[in-house]
DNA sequence: TATTGATTTGCGGTTTTATGCAATTTTATA
DNA sequence: TATAAAATTGCATAAAACCGCAAATCAATA
């Protein structure tokens, strides 16, 4: 005869609470999390089990890790790739010969490069290392790197050379991958030197391209890029009508 | 009866860092990885023999190598690592604690960054994108590039802006790989780009240190450099008394 | 409303895993 | 070849995972 005490929360919160911690912390240990949720370790594990099958998390004995910490081994494989090759595929009808374009960094804007006709002549201007690198592979195209102190995590140029030397430049197109895109606070970041740097990249540029997969909608982060009314194109792998694009549409941003 | 600790990290956690460890340094040692994660010999062993099972890196007495380095893997195959991996050691000895360095790129210059300690302090400066990566996987090292338009093949800033920039700023040490190296007629580079560059280098730089395996020596091309007398340093893979390395010593240049 | 069936949860017992320790063997190297 | 460091082996133990099962809860429906 056993008593089975009405749970405080309902399964799916607490499996909503474990995803929290893990994009939090990239580990939770079961101990911890049954005494948080105040619930025994079979239900935590149970819950674990679950977000493993469905792949939200990587169970490991003892606890979790979020899956991006641990495919640290070989991260050959990009993130949603698919929707960034259709993404990539519209960003570059955008560029034409003899144009003078800044870009961001990011695994996106690196499917963009790759596609990129051979016989294009234009110039490019990068503050990502893993763009320059990309777009070194093309033999037409001129490439100058914005130098400066570099980020660790973007390996991007941050600091007050970059942003001095962005702000003496002057851009046909500027195309940013983004951490948070919303139609009302438009594109964020929570990277404040990132912040910092994409707002220079957006003040020296004529026109403003944001690459986005759709997950990425709707979401806000710490630190504000621009506001929606200064994005020209919002780039995403959905069709220009579907739903999701509405509000953006209405707040004046052109869909590709 | 014997206590068994509760480990600070799970063991897909260790052994991540191992792996991380193993990118950064091309080897760890077991007596080291004991101390930084506080477990047992035992379990760093039986960690090194589950990711030599699967591949990730080969085990040796007294720690492990990474896959890349011991050698069959065909992907990056560095010429001449053996010797560059000489001198690479040779010119971690003349980087301190809070140095300002700059460095050129190269593969040789690669190696050198990848044996830098771990728990070095110092700010480096670099055009190559290449040794820009390397130096981004240290954590205590700020890393600054120096912007400009970015050549093709050498995959370094060049032309104006880069060597204005470098006329602006100074430094205790340059260390240069090099194309040609002669006691007579000093360093110089077939690319005539690189070549402004690097002597923007040298008139920013203390201490100037070369870098060449000894193949490269008595050799001279197009572009000068510098002349014998503006280096302080030659490293190469030899003795120092090598009867290879007595012009140098003459033209009075310190050996390594 | 009452019944029935599926879901969720906790508990006891069992199995597996992870780790450390001690004694012995192997390896590297001076 | 002598010696110290590292690897191996076997064992002990605590923690975690697993497996049924029963109680409680929830959902749908007769």
């Amino acid at each position: 005869m056993h008593k089975v005490a009405t749970p405080l929360l309902l399964k799916k919160e607490r499996q909503d609470f474990i995803i929290k911690e893990l994009n939090l912390h990239n580990k939770v240990l079961s101990s911890d999390l049954c005494s948080q949720l105040n619930v025994s370790e079979d239900t935590i594990r149970r819950d674990l089990n679950e977000l493993a099958e469905s792949g939200k998390l990587v169970k490991v004995h003892g606890g979790a890790l979020s899956v991006s910490y641990s495919g640290n081994s070989s991260e050959d494989v990009v993130y949603a790739r698919e929707q960034k090759l259709i993404i990539a595929k519209k960003a570059v009808s955008l560029i034409q010969d003899g144009m003078l374009i800044l870009t961001s960094g990011g695994t996106t804007l690196r499917e963009v490069i790759k596609l990129l006709p051979k016989d294009l002549n234009a110039t490019f201007c990068t503050v990502s290392l893993m763009t320059a690198e990309e777009l070194l592979k093309h033999p037409n195209i001129e490439v100058i790197f914005i130098g400066g102190k570099l980020s660790k995590d973007a390996k991007i140029s941050v600091g007050g050379d970059s942003i001095l030397k962005l702000s003496e430049m002057s851009f046909d197109l500027c195309m940013v991958g983004t951490n948070g895109i919303d139609a009302k606070f438009g594109v964020t970041d929570s990277d404040l030197e990132v912040v910092q740097v994409k707002k220079a990249m957006i003040r020296a540029s004529k026109k403003i391209v944001v690459l986005s997969i759709s997950e990425k909608l709707n979401t806000v982060c710490r630190g504000g890029i621009c506001k929606p009314n200064e994005i020209d194109y919002l780039i995403t792998e959905l069709d220009n009508h579907a739903p999701e694009l509405a509000s953006y549409h209405q707040a004046g941003i052109k869909l590709l």
